[in-house]
DNA sequence: TAGATTGTTAATCGATTAACAATC
DNA sequence: TAGATTGTTAATCGATTAACAATC
């Protein structure tokens, strides 16, 4: 696995490729050619041996690609066997959702715990995920040396929770809301969830289609 | 309004510039610099002047540009004034959470019905609307021309209700499944939420950063 | 007027696509 | 061997950044 600094736009198809590639295997499909794997990906031949040569040479000439061994090296690019703690914050409706349905441990995640300050949830679980009381939120990351938090909490609520987490060591953040954590702290690791912004590029496109 | 092809970049960073200009209209600032701007948008103040003259010059030299007049402007560029008909399909935990917090109306859409396969629901409302039976899906988007669909329904359901939704003339997809639309329909607009891919990416980032 | 800031062109940087020799 | 398909370099395309004359 070199790592002369990948570029972020292959990063983001990183996940595309681990779906096909589970899917092919399920298929007990065991090899693939560049050609073929970008007709499922839509997208190029070119792209595809462009992007998986960032991480070596997984290919043999006049054969494809091993479909299986692919599939680990990327999990082991993406760090999907890192098994990484992390909490939830905010147990309404998404966090629920969230929380009942992700598959955390395929994703490389161990869901700890998750955090609520609405008294009458306190004590059920989720999934078999104790809901906790918010206000215990920085004594158990910082015990339990939590590494990321999914925030599901409105964007009023965020500062206050972020500070807390942040001052107990947790430094990577699944962000739900609108607020700027990466304004506010340098040194995290933020991926945002903006559900409203992917609605008004549909509507862009709508639109636009109505102009043509 | 021109209409020379704008590029997928500029598109996806107006819903950004949509949110920070009602920030800044609630907070009366009546004008703001693109070297303000950028800084609130963490990106530059070039990126921001060419962004929005593709669109035309909205701005005053020496002076900056009037935060109304373009954050009207781009209700009118995104079409977010254009209520577009649209049903939500599968009112489990994900759809319910996006039924019950998406404000539709800010967003150009009209959330007209809900459909679901479940009994014990079929009835209730979430927000005022009203779950339908799935089986009545393509009757009722043919005679209320439905424009849109929100589908939060398991992989496996998705191929039957989206032919439904096809035939029945609705062309706009918001798809939280893994579920390929446009691989089998050429003529549809969709936009993918893949929120594991997502995860995925942050995983990544916090095996990077161990790397280093 | 002088200072600020745009609109716009040119320069740079990065990402995608094409091409082809190497080789299984 | 002949055919298939990679790895990799070069060419193209697009997006971002820099620069500056125009002008409010």
């Amino acid at each position: 696995m070199s790592n002369n600094k990948i570029s972020k736009s292959v990063i983001r198809r990183l996940p595309r490729y681990y779906r096909f590639l589970c899917e092919l295997e399920e298929k007990n499909i065991d090899r693939i050619s560049s050609g073929k794997l970008a007709e499922i990906m839509r997208t190029t031949a070119s792209q595809v041996r462009q992007d998986l040569n960032c991480f070596g040479g997984f290919g043999h000439q006049g054969y494809g690609y091993p479909v299986s061994k692919l599939k680990n090296e990327i999990i082991g690019i993406l760090g999907l066997n890192n098994n990484y703690k992390a909490v939830l914050v905010g147990a309404g409706h998404i966090g629920t959702a969230i929380a009942a349905h992700m598959s955390f441990e395929k994703l490389g995640f161990n869901l700890c715990a998750i955090f609520d300050n609405n008294k009458t949830i306190i004590g059920n679980t989720i999934n078999d995920v104790l809901i906790h009381d918010s206000e215990s939120i920085a004594d158990y990351c910082e015990n339990n040396n939590i590494d990321a938090a999914f925030l599901c909490i409105p964007k009023s609520a965020a500062p206050e929770i972020v500070k807390r987490l942040y001052d107990a060591g947790v430094k990577n953040f699944w962000n739900f809301t609108h607020y700027d954590i990466q304004g506010e702290y340098s040194d995290v690791k933020v991926e945002n969830v903006h559900l409203s912004d992917i609605i008004m590029t549909l509507c862009y496109s709508m639109n636009e289609e109505k102009n043509e």
